[in-house]
DNA sequence: TCCAAGTCAATATG
DNA sequence: CATATTGACTTGGA
């Protein structure tokens, strides 16, 4: 029962006892949460947000952000979708007087949740901001009524034409699109937005699976090849690869967790999306391009021994585990082990030369609608990693992160696996020890795209690899 | 300098 | 109208 006096800490506590599926234990380790006096400067850092953030209390949001525990990132933005689809609150809305974010910014948060665990300081902060509003008795009332407002001053905005700012309080970064200040503001310079043609973007996915990491050199080719700029092709790869990579985060986020509903019943609301049909789907959730590719790929294996925790770690990625389509859903079985060794085969094309390593690939699957899983360790077979592609042997390991124990929404779950439910694995200490580790065992996930993914990011993580083996010239390993 | 992570903001879509 | 996508920009780290 400690108790911390800090007045303030009410909001923190807040944070922390709302959702939070089962994963309980974990405890011990409670930083310290002191009060802590570390912001000298802190006053003028920040420039823009003062934001009215409901908390009010003296911490700002920075400093919560820092003590929060760790969030269910998918389960909050679960229910804030939820919330607001429920109340006809829009993106905007919320994003702008909640989150101090832009629309397109909110859509992205709430659609591709990254792992409390990626994330880093200010990319946690809306996600406290979140559960702060989430933990809000009010929120939704005082949601509408900035909405009436907004509304009210649209109205009067029509009626005398007359530009007026910002209504109500909220701060106000002081930002505010005049526009009758500046007489023929246009001209030409408005700069048109680049907007890449599908064969551009083709091509230059193309040129990604050869090598996410081009050369100065190589991107001024692909600029003049395809009449871009050369900042736009950097560009294009940098927001390539960062998009690529948070796919692959919510997979792995979706894989493992599903946590499940509970809150409010909300009676239907027409549920437009959220379509979390565990199995039986057909939509392939998302793809980042639905274009039609030479499916191409390359699956590599490689072995990379994460084992060390990678100075950056942050981006050791879980980029192992590859599942093949392979026994697919083929069979149901139902059996109690549930992995299977798959030696694939990639069927296709090489076209245009593409690199084929060797495919093949142990797979473990983990099927049954249960969260049937097993951490098999796999051996490891070392060997100089370089070059032998050959080799092959991919761990698809997977200590699993967060193993709720027993509870676990005992309501639906069908009983599914017989087994002896994985008794053991105590608390998550495994966690700890390990830095990071990634959760999730990807299911038959047959999807086309996130094989994609998944061989693309191989291609990053070799090019890593490259880099940290060797760093010299732009080596170019064809096999 | 490079890169990644966050965002913005224009524009696509629904 | 609202939400989704995406090229570009910003910030911070090495």
């Amino acid at each position: 029962a400690p108790e911390s006096p800090i007045s303030s800490s009410e909001s923190v506590k807040s944070l922390a006892e709302p959702l939070q599926q089962p994963i309980a234990s974990t405890e011990n380790s409670d930083e310290a949460k002191q009060p802590d006096p570390s912001e000298p400067l802190a006053g003028d850092s920040n420039p823009a947000t003062p934001l009215p953030l409901a908390g009010h209390s003296a911490l700002s949001i920075q400093e919560l952000v820092a003590m929060s525990p760790e969030l269910d990132t998918y389960t909050i933005t679960k229910r804030v979708k939820e919330v607001l689809t429920d109340n006809n609150l829009g993106q905007r809305l919320f994003g702008e007087t909640i989150l101090g974010l832009t629309q397109g910014s909110v859509s992205d948060l709430l659609a591709r949740p990254k792992p409390w665990h990626k994330l880093s300081l200010k990319g946690r902060e809306p996600f406290v901001r979140m559960q702060l509003w989430l933990n809000d008795p009010n929120n939704v009332e005082k949601l509408m009524n900035m909405k009436r407002m907004e509304k009210k001053a649209y109205m009067k905005r029509r009626h005398s034409s007359v530009s007026d700012s910002q209504p109500c309080d909220s701060t106000a970064v002081g930002i505010d699109y005049s526009q009758g200040a500046s007489p023929q503001p246009q001209h030409q310079l408005k700069k048109p937005r680049v907007v890449l043609a599908p064969e551009e973007k083709e091509a230059l996915k193309r040129a990604y699976q050869q090598k996410p990491y081009p050369s100065p050199k190589t991107i001024e080719e692909l600029a003049s090849q395809l009449n871009l700029k050369t900042s736009t092709v950097i560009n294009w790869f940098h927001n390539y690869r960062s998009r690529i990579r948070r796919e692959l985060f919510i997979e792995e986020i979706q894989a493992g967790g599903q946590s499940q509903a509970g809150s409010s019943g909300s009676p239907s609301a027409r549920g437009s999306r959220t379509a979390h049909g565990s199995e039986g789907d057909s939509c392939d959730g998302v793809d980042m391009d639905g274009i039609a590719e030479g499916k191409q790929r390359i699956l590599g294996a490689e072995d990379y021994s994460t084992g060390n925790t990678q100075p950056q770690g942050g981006q050791t990625e879980s980029a192992f585990e590859e599942s093949e389509e392979a026994s697919q859903d083929a069979r149901s079985s139902e059996k109690a082990e549930s992995f299977q060794l798959g030696m694939d085969s990639m069927d296709d094309t090489e076209d245009e030369g593409s690199l084929k390593l060797s495919g093949r690939s142990s797979l473990l699957q983990s099927q049954a609608s249960g969260k049937s899983w097993e951490n098999i360790p796999q051996s490891a077979t070392e060997e100089d990693g370089s070059t032998s592609a050959a080799s092959t042997s991919v761990h698809t390991v997977e200590t699993s992160q967060e193993l709720r124990e027993g509870s676990q929404t005992p309501a639906s779950m069908p009983s599914t696996s017989s087994g002896p439910t994985a008794g053991f694995q105590k608390s998550n200490s495994i966690q700890s020890l390990f830095g990071f580790s990634d959760a999730a065992s990807s299911k038959n996930t047959r999807d086309n795209s996130l094989r994609k993914k998944k061989a693309a990011n191989l291609n990053n993580i070799i090019h890593r690899l490259e880099k940290a083996a060797s760093r010299e010239e732009p080596i170019d390993w064809e096999f």
